[in-house]
RNA sequence: GCCCCCGUCGUCCAGCGGCCCAGGACGCCGCCCUUUCAAGGCGGUAACGGGGAUUCGAAUUCCCCCGGGGGCACCA
C-alpha cells in the first residue's frame, strides 16, 4: 500500500525549525517509499489563523526544498487542503458521531468549566467529570452546547509508535473532550483526525508534544468506521541551550531567521536531518538526496535534540565553500544590497569586483551575511578599525615598509597578484620582516581591518589607484597620530 | 495531583549480552601548513544518572530511585 503522508502546520506564526524538521522528516519518508506528502493546513482556529502566515509557510517550505504532492495549490484528489475549506465535512461527521452515540451534547460554561478545574490544582480532580453524557435534553434556559466525545469508561488504547514501540494509555485517564465549538467550528481533534482518515493518511509523523493527545485520534478515528490505524512516530523535541523545548525565549526559532542570517537551505536542512537521526556512515554531509537514501524513521533517536548553532555554522561554512561561484554571487547580493554597498541595479563594476572577490572569501564565512563586511572594502571606502590599526602599526618599521612597498608597487608595470604578491614579498625579505607581520600595515591601509581575503588578490581587485591612495592616506594618518588614532571615525578616501 | 515519554563525551548521533578500559561528527586544546582570517592535515581532551537483580559476562535485559520533558483548553 502506497504510504501517505501529511505535514499539518497551524498558520498562525512562522514555520519554526521545529516545525521545519517536521516537515523534512515527512517528505523524506514519503520520498524514501515512492508515496506522497500531503501539506494540509490546520486552520480551524479562525482567530489565530493568517493569511499571511499561511503564505510565510508556503515560501519557507519550498525555499527549504521540500514540496509536496498533495495541497494547497497543488491540488490532489483529497481537498480541499485547508481545513477551514472544510467545516461542512467535520460538522456532518459530528452530526453522525452524535447520531451514533459517539459523542453527546454539553451545555456546561466556560466559567464552570474553569470553576470546577479549580480544585485539580492542589490534585483532587482531573478534567472533564461527564456530567452532560446522560441529559435526555438541555438544561432550562441553555441553548450553546459544544460536543464532546463519548470516552468508553473502560478500556485501553495502545498507540502504535514506530519510534517509540507500543504506548498504552487507560481510558479512564482520558476525559470526555470537546470535538465541536459552541460555534460549530470543530476542534484539533475532530478536524485532525477526520482528515487523517478521510485523507487516507497512513502514517502520522508529528512532535512529541502530540503523543499524550493521540489516543483521542484512535478513538476518534475508530468511531468514524476506519478499520486500521494509522502509524504513529513522534518525534524528539528540538530543546534550547537550557534544555527547555525551543521557543521564541531561545530567540532564533523561525527558519526565515535563518535565512536572513545567511544560511544556505541546504545547510539548513542537513542539520535539521541531524536532529534526531544520524546516518550510518561517518560522514554527516548530506544532500537532501542522500537522505533520502539513507534515512530511517524506525532509527529516529527518542531523546530531546538540543539545537547546537555552532554545528549549523560549520555546516553552513561547508555549503557555502561549495557553492559554485555564480551561485555564492547570486546568493550574497541580497546581503550586499541590504547593506547599501551596491547601486541599483548595480554597476557592471560593481558585478566584476563581486564575482571575483567571492570565490576568495566563501571559505572564510560561516554566514552570507558576513559577505559585507569581508569584501565591502572593495566596493566603496572602508573606515579604519582601530583595534586593528593599533596592531599592525605599533611596530617601528610598519612607515618604512608601508613607504616602501607603495614605492614599490607604483613601478610595477602588470597589476596582478603574482607580481604584487613577489614584488611585496621582496620588501618584507629586505627589511628583514616575517611574512607574516610584514603585509599587516598594508591591509589595514587598504582594506581598514586586518581581516579579509588574501592581500596581494585583494590588491589586484582593488586596482593599482585606489590602492596607492589608500597607503598614502594611510600613511599621512600614520605620521600625523601614530599607532594610537584619536576616537573617531577614519575613512580611507572617499570611493 | 493524574497520565505519558526520555536519561551514553559540553552538544548531536553510534552501540541492541562478549568485537566497548565505548565509536563518529561539531565544539574545545595542541601541532603542521600559512601574506591576515579562515579552510585543510595530524593528534588530544571528554560520557554509559544512582542502586539493586538476571547472567560466566551488562552501556545493552528487568525492578526501584533520582533527574529532565510533554500532556491534562470551546490552541494546535
Amino acid at each position: 500500500m502506497e504510504i501517505r503522508t501529511r505535514f499539518a502546520p497551524a498558520p498562525t506564526g512562522h514555520l519554526h525549525v521545529g516545525g521545519a524538521r517536521t516537515a523534512l522528516f515527512n517528505w523524506l519518508l514519503a520520498r524514501k517509499s515512492g508515496g506522497s506528502l500531503i501539506l494540509r493546513i490546520d486552520d480551524t482556529d479562525r482567530r489565530r489563523s493568517t493569511e499571511e502566515s499561511f503564505i510565510g509557510i508556503l515560501d519557507t517550505l519550498r525555499w527549504l526544498g521540500l514540496g509536496w504532492d498533495e495541497g494547497p495549490e497543488s491540488g490532489g484528489d483529497f481537498g480541499p487542503y485547508r481545513q477551514s475549506e472544510r467545516f461542512d465535512l467535520y460538522a456532518a461527521a459530528a452530526g453522525e458521531l452524535e447520531s451514533g452515540g459517539h459523542a453527546y451534547r454539553c451545555y456546561c460554561t466556560a466559567e464552570e468549566l474553569a470553576e470546577r478545574r479549580k480544585p485539580a490544582l492542589d490534585g483532587s480532580v482531573g478534567g472533564y467529570d461527564g456530567r452532560c453524557r446522560e441529559l435526555a435534553a438541555a438544561p432550562a434556559g441553555r441553548s450553546d452546547y459544544v460536543l464532546r466525545f463519548a470516552v468508553p469508561l473502560e478500556g485501553e488504547v495502545t498507540v502504535t509508535d514506530v519510534i517509540r514501540g507500543e504506548v498504552t494509555f487507560d481510558l479512564s485517564t482520558i476525559e470526555d473532550f470537546v470535538i465541536q465549538r459552541a460555534d460549530k467550528t470543530p476542534t484539533f481533534s475532530l478536524a485532525g483526525a477526520y482528515d487523517d482518515w478521510a485523507m487516507g493518511i497512513t502514517h502520522v509523523v508529528r512532535g512529541e508534544d502530540l503523543l499524550p493527545v493521540t489516543p483521542r485520534q484512535i478513538l476518534l478515528s475508530r468511531a468514524f468506521g476506519r478499520s486500521d490505524d494509522p502509524v504513529f512516530a513522534h518525534l524528539p523535541l528540538i530543546v534550547g541551550a537550557d534544555r527547555a523545548p525551543l521557543s521564541k525565549r531561545h530567540g532564533d526559532v523561525a527558519v526565515g531567521w535563518y535565512r536572513d542570517a545567511g544560511f544556505v537551505p541546504e545547510a539548513l536542512v542537513n542539520y535539521l536531518a541531524l536532529l534526531g537521526w544520524g546516518p550510518e556512515g561517518e560522514s554527516e554531509i548530506l544532500a537532501l538526496a542522500d537522505l533520502v537514501e539513507q534515512f530511517r524513521l524506525e532509527s529516529v533517536s527518542r531523546t530531546p535534540a538540543m539545537f547546537d548553532l555552532k554545528k549549523l555554522d560549520w555546516m553552513n561554512n561547508h555549503y557555502i565553500q561549495s557553492l559554485a561561484p555564480e551561485r555564492a554571487v547570486e546568493r550574497a547580493l541580497p546581503f550586499l544590497r541590504a547593506e547599501g554597498l551596491l547601486d541599483d541595479p548595480p554597476s557592471e563594476r560593481e558585478m566584476d569586483v563581486i564575482s571575483r572577490a567571492l570565490p576568495l572569501v566563501q571559505v572564510r564565512i560561516d554566514r552570507l551575511s558576513e559577505v559585507p563586511q569581508m569584501i565591502g572594502f572593495l566596493l566603496g571606502a572602508p573606515e579604519i578599525d582601530s583595534g586593528s590599526w593599533s596592531k599592525v602599526m605599533a611596530h617601528e618599521w610598519a612607515h618604512g615598509l608601508l613607504t616602501s612597498m607603495v614605492e614599490v608597487l607604483g613601478k610595477l608595470d602588470t597589476w596582478e597578484s603574482e607580481p604584487i604578491g613577489d614584488a611585496l614579498k621582496g620588501v618584507a625579505a629586505e627589511a628583514g620582516v616575517k611574512a607574516r607581520l610584514a603585509f599587516g600595515p598594508l591591509r589595514v591601509a587598504v582594506s581598514g581591518t586586518s581581516i579579509g581575503p588574501p592581500l596581494f588578490e585583494s590588491l589586484e581587485i582593488l586596482g593599482c589607484d585606489l590602492a596607492t591612495e589608500r597607503a598614502a592616506i594611510a600613511l599621512s594618518l600614520l605620521e600625523a597620530h601614530g599607532p594610537e588614532l584619536p576616537d573617531g571615525r577614519w575613512p580611507l578616501g572617499s570611493r
